[in-house]
DNA sequence: CTACATACCGACCGTCGGTCTGTAAGCGGG
DNA sequence: CCCGCTTACAGACCGACGGTCGGTATGTAG
């Protein structure tokens, strides 16, 4: 490194988010645990010294990520705080159905997501985004919940919990997500995507029952946008028509 | 260690025992990521080379506790599978019950898992004992799940998730646990196995609908054990009065 | 131009997990 | 008893790692 020209001096917001995103790139490729700061240096092309005034350790990095990878629970709480028209019901199955759209329209930052969380090696980061995650989303859904007992739209048995139980399940989905892209890649799309709407069917059903519904009020079954979205995931990563 | 006499040679099982029994007992007090290999070594009294002739590495140091940790799944789920007298509900009761029971009547594993599970930098140890639990009594409860609809008792939609959802409930009970303890401690032990008691009647009436069945099938209140419990959760905490 | 704040550099450090050569304990057989 | 063998145990050594620290250079303001 000391035959190259120092690095330019940029914004700090700058520098950090160019180093962030040379280790999420890394993270992405080989896990948390097996990247090094070393590793991140090189990717950034940056110095220690350099790294170390922006971070003030290898945990910080985590932290930047976990921040970013949020962002997008962050923006749609937002919007369903913001929401005021429907009943509870037909908000939350406007959150549900904007969420299932944000995934099908952005294929790239799924594809993140799945890598980032399916990588080995990722488990302490997996962790860290799934509380954070949590922790934005299950008071705003307790919050949804509790207005729709009060108008008489739902009835459940405790509201802090039925919304967490509804945020959890996207933890065993992930498992179902890599295997509907596995069939995908694999030129069985249709199989895929039926396998991940057959998920998020039951998955309704059970929020049906969370929420004191009648069966098929909760409605997460969406075969095009799921089609949609392995497609995208699975080009990705086949042939790199999008960086 | 050079002034200290060679270790006297133990059977292998042993060794690993007494290697496995300092570790654990390093990870309670600080944590998995803040103990170094050579702390153990200095707990366990013995050397690097000893160390590794038992163990290939520090991970599995961490599959040994995760082993250890999901012992009691194990020997409930095999009670289950065992079981054939009754029906789908008074089994899945029983499983409850005698976990609960279990769990009042070793308060000495239990604060042990509680500290393990709560204390900073045991976000892997705790991520494999949830997965291996998991790993575990999920496909039985699937199992107990698909007998209870075969025979008419249950109605659900997906068994496989009605089991997942379950058994994740479990994760959120963390730290409900934790404030009934903090409750306990302070002093207000009626109102802490209250806490708790009201949190596992939610997540009973949670499996209720779950499992399709009327309002108070699934039974796990349990105020008295709760008491039980959290005396001896707390007691240990204090004064040490059983090390 | 100078002064100053701060972004950046890289040599250095101690700690860490793991390796490897050597020693000794313990058992079984003659 | 002695010997041979297996293997449990020892500790010096190693390279990689995250982080520190003294120094340099960039860019802005006056």
């Amino acid at each position: 490194m000391s035959d190259e020209p120092r690095a330019r001096r940029m914004a700090p917001d700058d520098r950090r988010e160019a180093i962030l995103d040379a280790a999420q790139a890394l993270f992405m490729e080989r896990g948390w645990e097996a990247v090094t700061v070393a590793d991140v240096l090189k990717a950034a092309a940056i110095s220690k010294g350099g790294f170390y005034h922006h971070f003030t350790a290898k945990d910080d990095l985590l932290a930047g990520i976990v921040t970013r990878m949020t962002g997008q629970a962050l923006a749609a709480a937002e919007v369903v705080r913001a929401e005021t028209r429907g009943d509870a019901l037909a908000r939350l199955n406007a959150f549900l159905a904007g969420s299932i759209r944000w995934k099908a329209d952005n294929v790239r930052e799924m594809r993140l997501f799945a890598e980032l969380l399916t990588r080995p090696g990722n488990d302490l980061l997996h962790r860290r985004i799934f509380d954070a995650t949590a922790g934005v989303v299950v008071p705003v859904l307790e919050r949804l919940v509790d207005e729709g007992v009060a108008e008489g739209t739902f009835n459940v048995a405790d509201a802090r919990l039925t919304a967490e139980v509804i945020v959890r399940l996207a933890e065993g989905r992930q498992e179902v997500l890599s295997q509907a892209m596995t069939l995908a890649a694999a030129g069985k799309l249709d199989r895929g995507a039926e396998a991940l709407d057959a998920r998020m069917r039951a998955e309704g059903a059970v929020c049906d029952r969370l929420l004191g519904l009648p069966p098929g009020s909760v409605l997460l079954s969406n075969t095009k946008d799921y089609r949609r979205m392995l497609v995208g995931l699975t080009a990705a990563t086949g042939q790199g028509t999008n960086p």
